[in-house]
DNA sequence: GATTCATTAAAACGTTTGTTTGAATCATAC
DNA sequence: GTATGATTCAAACAAACGTTTTAATGAATC
């Protein structure tokens, strides 16, 4: 029997997790309590110290659970890429498809709690909890790596230093839109669709707009 | 006499507002206790409900001190782009200088605490704590909107959605730029130069690139 | 039906939180 | 020198925090 009302879906578990994932997204890892985690969750205190051992543990899992899948369906993506290309170049725009492209389309599942989860990573970005940082470089580490290189191939002529910064560009550019509460959403309103479909291929113009610019002149901006 | 070493200069309340800078930047505003700026601004615990009355007022003016001087500055810009121009329409190159170029020369303000408050307000604007957010809002409300303005009118033939759009894609690049701590720095280690003043012109000309870049077309990314 | 093991329950643990209190201290004006 | 008003100080406040404990409950095995 349910212990409230619309518990029926999914195990103590699951539910912890989703919970967390919502909360940490709307308030912060700091800004979130077991308490409140189990009230959304509907389950009793302890069972997140039972189930997950400690706070930070349980957020470990809620990165976990949805990252390391986000992460090999973009290898995968770069995979099949390298294997059509069969030695010829690849063009660079397919390359940050397969990286930011695969991401936001895990953001445009809202239902599925994608959105949710993309929202979280962008946010976790500028909050540099030692604890998360050092879990989210392992997670990331060989995927950038990879990207990365097939960038260089891609882009022999260019320096790779302003590739790296590029790419680093891109990150911001996108966590930030997907996750980003800015000044603009507060002084213009919200934009005309919240579907976050129409966002991806606006934004993936814009990403590609940026990396193909000219490099700029030497010397500070001044 | 100081009360601690190193405490000479500044008054109470000006080293609570730079103790309280830096470790919202570091740890958030709920991951940063009331004792934690008390002890590094070497005052007495009391001292901040004394001057500010609650946290929340202390986060307040922490924003207010460098904010409205930011914004003013940006202004000021436009202002004189506005009175150069005199009628002819402005380069929307120079439109995004006075905009995010201004921030930028703050944040290459390491020693004056300017790069410090850039990072707290880029990663502020992922943190969407209620009551900081409003206060955002108010206080970017005519700088946002003077600059909009300008834009629309520097690209008349461009749709004002795009341009809201890639407004927002410029402002999460920059942000992010600046407080990012993302999985390129962890897995790439740092980039060949801490100093800020590389960054200015390699994202300008990001920015830019992403700005002209040729507007997407119509329908989701598939 | 009794035993066993995993899970849930309520209650309490010791810390830390933001804030308040009332006395002590300071500089300044008379 | 004394009075005044602002500031600093040590101490304490109730509330909320993450975690632990011990008993109750559930389902499966013999």
């Amino acid at each position: 029997m349910s212990q409230v009302p619309g518990k029926a879906a999914g195990d103590t578990r699951s539910r912890i997790l989703d919970a967390g994932e919502r909360l940490f997204m709307e308030h912060g890892f700091d800004g979130t309590s077991m308490r409140m985690i189990t009230s959304q969750a509907g389950v009793n205190l302890a069972a997140v110290n039972y189930h997950f051992g400690t706070k930070e543990l349980l957020i470990q899992e809620v990165f976990r659970r949805r990252l390391t899948h986000l992460n090999q369906s973009r290898l995968a993506a770069l995979d099949q890429l390298e294997a059509e290309a069969a030695g010829v170049p690849i063009k660079p725009s397919r390359i940050v498809d397969a990286f930011f492209g695969t991401a936001l389309r895990m953001a445009a599942d809202v239902e599925g709690g994608g959105h949710t989860f993309m929202c979280l990573l962008g946010r976790t970005y500028t909050e540099p909890n030692e604890f998360v940082r050092q879990f989210l470089a392992e997670e990331y580490a060989e995927c950038v790596e990879r990207f990365l290189a097939a960038l260089y191939r891609a882009l022999p002529e260019v320096d790779r230093n302003e590739i790296l910064w590029r790419f680093h560009f891109m990150m911001g550019a996108m966590s930030y839109a997907i996750a980003g509460t800015d000044a603009l959403q507060l002084v213009t309103g919200k934009f005309d669709d919240e579907n976050p479909s129409r966002l991806a291929p606006r934004l993936m113009s814009f990403l590609l707009g940026g990396l193909r610019a000219p490099l700029a002149e030497f010397g500070a901006l001044k």
